[in-house]
DNA sequence: GGATCTCTCTACCAATTGGTAGAAAGCGGG
DNA sequence: CCCGCTTTCTACCAATTGGTAGAGAGATCC
C-alpha cells in the first residue's frame, strides 16, 4: 500500500476515534513511523489531510451504500432499510472509526459536513424518492418522506455507533450484544415503517 | 451569578459547541472577561473543570427529566415518551450545548462516560422497569425492555441533534422546521410503541 | 490601622502545536 | 557513473498549550 495510503488509513483511524483537535500530526506520524514532515509532503495542512480523510471516509461509506443499492430492489423500501442496517452494522465491526468520522464530521455547527452532504446528496435524493413513492402507495407509514428518512438515519446510526450509551445501561459492547442490538432495531423499524 | 457558576456556564456551551480539546483556557477566560488563572483558581486544572461541567450538566438534564416523572403516571409508557421528547426538544433550542456535550462525551471509548452514567442510572433503571411491566402486559411492542429503550433513546437524541445532517437533507434548521421535526418524531415512535 | 482571607492579576515556563526550509537518501534512465 | 526526480529526513520556528509562583487588590474582622 502507498505511503499516501497508509496516512489516509491511520489518519481515518485517528480521527474518528480520537477526534481531529485530539490528533496531532507528530502522534499521527510516530504512529506511521515516519516524520511529521513527510505527512505534510503528501498532504499541505492538516486541514488538507482531513479533507482528503473525509473524502476517503464517504468513498468506503458510498461504495458500502451502492451495494445495497445494486442488490436491492428500489422499490422494496423495507428491503432497503434491511440493506442499509446490515452495511452500518458491518461498518460498526470492521471499521468503527469511519462511523466515529462521520458522526464527529455531523457535529452541529461542524462546516465540514457540506462536504460530506454534497457527496451523498444522489443517495439521499434516491431514498427519499422511494420513499416518497411507497408512501403514497401505503406500503410504508408515515406523512414525511424527508422527516421519516432522517428519523431512520438517526435510530439507525444510534444505535449503531452510540455504544456508550449502552454501556450506561450494563450491558458490555461485544459482537453478541451488536447482533442483539441489530435484531431489536430491525424489529423496531418494521414495526414502526410496515403497515 | 457567581464566577465560578458563569465559567461552569461558559465552559458548558464552548465544550458543547467547539469540544473539549477545541476549547482552550485562554479563549474560555477571554470570553469571561478574565486571565485564565482565575479559572485554575477555581478549578485545579482542564480536567478538573471538565469534570464539574459534566456533572453540572447530568444536574441540570436530570433536574429537566425530573420533571417528566414527577407530572406523568409512570405506567403511562406512551405519556413518559412524549414527556421525554418534549423535554430534550426544548433543551434543544434553549441549551444545544447542554445535549452537545452529552454527545462529545458519550463518544465511544470516552471514559468520561462512566461519570455520566452513573448519575444517570437511577432514570434508566426506572425507566427500563416501567418498560418491562408495560411489554408484559402487552401495552407496548417489543421484546427486550433494555433494547427497546436503547432505542428510543438513539431515536430521540439523535432527532433532536443532528441538525448538520438534516441540513444536508436541504432542511434549514430553524424553530419551525424543529417544531415538524419534533412531530413526525412523535409519530413515528407512536407507530413503533403503540399497540 | 493592621491582619487575614478571597479573589484576580502579571510574569513566567516547559512542552506541544502546525508549519517552513532545505539537506540527504534512494532510485531509475541515460 | 551521474543526472534528475521522488521521497524522507534534520533543523528550526513562532504561536499556543496547560500550568506554577507569587504579587497586588479588595473586603472583612479585630
Amino acid at each position: 500500500m502507498s505511503t499516501q495510503q497508509r496516512i489516509l488509513d491511520t489518519a481515518l483511524d485517528s480521527f474518528g476515534t480520537t477526534g481531529v483537535d485530539g490528533t496531532s500530526l507528530d502522534a499521527l506520524a510516530r504512529e506511521l513511523g515516519l516524520r511529521k514532515q513527510s505527512i505534510l509532503y503528501y498532504f499541505k495542512s492538516k486541514q488538507a489531510l482531513f479533507e482528503a480523510v473525509l473524502d476517503e471516509a464517504a468513498n468506503q461509506f458510498i461504495a458500502e451504500l451502492d451495494q445495497v443499492v445494486e442488490r436491492v430492489d428500489p422499490n422494496d423500501v423495507w428491503a432497503q432499510v434491511e440493506g442499509t442496517v446490515r452495511v452500518v452494522f458491518r461498518l460498526a465491526v470492521q471499521r468503527p472509526a469511519l462511523l466515529g468520522l462521520l458522526r464527529e464530521a455531523s457535529r452541529p455547527g461542524s462546516m465540514v459536513a457540506v462536504q460530506l452532504s454534497s457527496r451523498l446528496a444522489n443517495h439521499i435524493d434516491a431514498a427519499q424518492h422511494s420513499l416518497e413513492i411507497a408512501l403514497k402507495e401505503g406500503r410504508v407509514r408515515g406523512d414525511d418522506a424527508r422527516l421519516l428518512l432522517f428519523s431512520l438515519y438517526s435510530t439507525i446510526m444510534g444505535v449503531a455507533t452510540e455504544v456508550e450509551v449502552l454501556r450506561a445501561m450494563g450491558v458490555e459492547p461485544s459482537l453478541r450484544s451488536l447482533a442483539e442490538r441489530r435484531q431489536e432495531l430491525l424489529r423496531f423499524l418494521h414495526v414502526a415503517l410496515v403497515p
